[in-house]
DNA sequence: TTTAATGCAAACAATTTGCAGTAGA
DNA sequence: TCTACTGCAAATTGTTTGCATTAAA
């Protein structure tokens, strides 16, 4: 039988996730673990990023070239994402604002396990300046 | 003023797509591509399909640690993706099968320019089998 | 004790970029 | 002609992996 086992880093990982509503990536989590448990990987946190995704607790904003968003679940509440195509900031989109997606026209026999639901775009900030916001984990809803 | 160049290699890269169904990502349209015009570059193909994705008539399907998949707008419809967790097969569906999509509970004053949604979950093959079929670009609704 | 989880560093792979040369307009 | 586009190769960068060690159960 396989076995999870609760570790203090593993923990620390899930603090930050929680503590934080940024959609941070994994060098930013690394960050903020290191400041409680200065010895741990960057490996650990994507192994236990990773981890938490299988299980559906966090949930992830990938776009090709960039680093990886993760995104706590807070109460397990759906929700989705606007995401800046100028300077890549991410809103949450509340899923009570959108109806319940039917998954009709899927193949037939195929298990829905989540649904991922991007609105891309350009952000308020960007859409009235002609030089766009700088995109970091630090900004979030820069309007 | 900007100006867009008509070129052999964006032709041959966008007749590519056209021709696929099967969601293929660069280096596959790269090795196509390259069968009628050998000297056409990686890069050049990167360049195209960014060009192609800026103007909205390609669509990313985007996956950490993985290549990205590109997929050509046919007859300009808006379709979505089912994407299987264990193999990676991209299936379509069909947009008029969902609803249409209210752009409720946005930041204000947020343009959206495209909706992506993508179903996760398990497919039909990799449900049934202990070891789950290998994910590739040729292989298509292995079911 | 048993073995999952870790830290470290090296390996990987997708994508981007600088630059000199090519070819559309 | 003019300059967008190209090919090439090197550089970046996010992510994964192998392995010896540590620590949770």
């Amino acid at each position: 039988m396989t076995m999870v086992r609760q570790t203090r880093q593993r923990a620390a990982v899930i603090e930050v996730l929680q503590a934080s509503r940024a959609h941070p990536d994994a060098a930013w989590i690394h960050a903020q673990v290191r400041a409680q448990l200065p010895s741990v990987s960057l490996g650990t946190v994507y192994r236990t990023l990773d981890a938490l995704v299988r299980d559906g607790v966090v949930v992830t904003i990938e776009r090709a070239g960039q680093a990886t968003r993760y995104d706590y679940r807070h109460d397990g509440q759906d929700h989705h994402h606007a995401v800046c195509r100028s300077c890549g900031a991410i809103f949450d989109v509340a899923a009570e604002a959108l109806p319940v997606i039917p998954t009709l026209g899927l193949p037939e026999g195929f298990q829905v396990t989540g649904v991922r639901l991007e609105f891309m775009g350009v952000c308020p900030t960007c859409a009235g300046t002609q030089n766009p916001a700088q995109a970091g984990v630090a900004q979030r809803n820069h309007h």
